[in-house]
DNA sequence: GGATGCAGTGATAGCATTGTCATATCGGGC
DNA sequence: GCCCGATATGACAATGCTATCACTGCATCC
């Protein structure tokens, strides 16, 4: 009936710093230094205090450490919601493992745009689970209201977006106009002069990018760029259909096509299908992203390729380095974009 | 210099549960019921509190509330690592919309089989974010190690999975076997007698339903199954094209194939098309799941699909109500699968 | 009229960690 | 042998919440 044991029986997974630091003979804080790689630790008590940590399989509690160390370790990462999900796909492996990588978690927020109550959602994000920093990958970088908000709750975000935003931001750069350019360059040096260009969705910046590629490159090489040659797409099959069949409809209809995204890309090859059409002897068609649809369809699709995986990781490093406020920014690379060549154009 | 006040001056967001007691006029265990919708509060104070939650913009810190109330609210998402996308992006959306229906969060832990330090993992993440609860979609039901690691460090968990588990575990069941027979009964009512099948990979337990599925309905019309018409794939595109390969060069080739799944079934598109045959004229191709790229490709591709997100949503759901001792699982609703017919079949 | 019960409320003790600051120890230099 | 500055360690408060239990009224019961 002396003094009751300061903690209760250890279970197994359940040791708390209090255990091992009687374990290893040292006080708590001492732990806490160990556990936190702090300096200033002899190594044998070090060592000591690592033996006691694997005997006890000690794990230190992260709602305690958050609580007392005003930090929460957890990154957000804002989507648009009905996923693009190759893209997001990659997006989401490279900040997981940027995550994995420091120690942070990741909490997935998903936004249906337009979304009414953004700021609901966002403040409940960011407040309730006290989200340090945010990833916002296309186009989640073209919502103002939405960094308007982060700013103004003083979350730093990282963005994966083809616009430059502020200096002073981690804002990794798609180089979608790059990618853009490229790929109509490539098509008239195979000889195409007439080539459809099939937009993205207007309210991502992408769209206007890449339609800005195609436009430098046709000037470029002395090319006219037909408005009568263009077609406003969403980024999805349907419209990439619809916008295939006037195109082909035209009287003088053109030999290839750029379709903002693979999807639509797929859209148009069916389309062509229907007709008849041989591909790529009659029409040569081409996408954007390489998504896995891209090597499956027939013929397989010449696309584009960003890296964009290794993109989401860098801006999720970048982020978690301003965070622990690290050294600015190592000079961006320039994520180079690949044309992947394939059937589906001559 | 009297009394310094009990907490600093306010700032957005920053309010406590002490601000907002002050505020309404009560003390902070009074706020904590009217936030947790406990009961025993007249409404009168309630409504004073709420007030004051919504003046000072209170949000509770889910670090404190989860080191006090010993509950983390947040539960795993444990999946398999090169992720299948189409389907865990169903997984995804439907766990992450019951989780946010009950205020959970959730992470992510993606694992690569195999995995050495699965328990290193698998300890990480259930002790140090004290995860309540797992969600384990196909195929992580198959392993029987981590089910045991799961069970030991005594974390409830949901299955999705075909395999019907011990009574009491939350597990919603995948109904391949039944999809996979009325696919095949549907290819034998249209005429097909010489019906190949393509296996999936054998550390999938789906893949053995789906086989089981095929067998069962061959026996049921009395056409005899042949090994010979059997192939061995591994859920990828290449394997699916290779197993077509191999069925296309019999002497007497089947007249339909079934693939365990769309990327499969699309390298056996490919495998076809290379040879010249005419689909649905020359060969009958299935797949399963309905993913996006079935309704992209050429011809669009019938196959079968299960309602992924519904039966995520619904095991999410269900583990939820274990963790928070509600009522046993309401009688499982079957989850029908539905063959979607398309024009990949005569 | 006193005991009983219960809805409504609050004081206080955790929860498991990190931050702050004081203290102990060490290794030299003289 | 003593002092110094640096290094190493610990005591204790703070973090923001929930759990526990005690307390206050007030209606009900015999």
């Amino acid at each position: 009936m002396a003094e009751a044991p300061k903690r209760g029986k250890l279970q197994k997974g359940k040791a708390t710093i209090f255990d091992v630091a009687e374990q290893a003979g040292v006080s708590i804080k001492t732990v806490s230094r160990v556990v936190n790689n702090e300096p200033n630790v002899r190594q044998r008590t070090r060592d000591k205090v690592l033996e006691a940590v694997g005997r006890l399989q000690y794990r230190p509690n992260a709602a305690a450490r958050s609580l007392s160390g005003r930090r929460s370790w957890v990154l957000g990462l804002i989507y648009e919601n009905p996923l693009e999900f190759s893209y997001m796909k990659d997006v989401l492996n490279g900040t997981l493992s940027a995550c994995e990588e420091r120690e942070y978690s990741l909490l997935l927020r998903p936004l249906t745009l337009p979304s009414p109550d953004l700021v609901e959602h966002i403040e409940r994000f960011v407040i309730q689970a006290r989200v340090e920093g945010v990833i916002l990958p296309a186009p989640m970088g073209d919502l103002s209201e939405l960094l308007r908000l982060l700013r103004e709750m003083k979350v730093p975000f990282a963005t994966i977006t083809p616009k430059t935003l502020a200096a002073g931001q981690v804002n990794v750069l798609c180089e979608d106009r790059e990618a853009s350019f490229s790929l109509t360059e490539f098509l008239i040096n195979r000889g195409h002069r007439s080539i459809g260009f099939i937009k993205g969705d207007p309210d991502h910046s992408a769209s206007g990018n890449r339609f800005a590629g195609y436009q430098q490159a046709l000037e470029k090489h002395g090319v006219s760029c037909m408005e009568r040659l263009v077609r406003q797409g969403y980024f999805d099959f349907d419209s990439g259909k619809a916008a295939a069949a006037e195109l082909l409809d035209l009287p003088e209809a053109p030999t290839a096509i750029i379709a903002s995204n693979d999807d639509m890309a797929a859209g148009v090859l069916l389309e062509a299908r229907q007709r008849g059409l041989s591909i790529p002897g009659d029409l040569s068609v081409v996408g954007f992203d390489d998504t896995p649809l891209a090597s499956r369809l027939w013929p397989p699709l010449t696309t584009v390729r960003q890296p964009i995986r290794e993109m989401a990781e860098t801006a999720a490093g970048l982020l978690m380095n301003k965070l622990n406020g690290k050294a600015a920014q190592p000079p961006k690379e320039p994520f180079a974009c690949e044309i992947v060549i394939r059937e589906s154009t001559t």
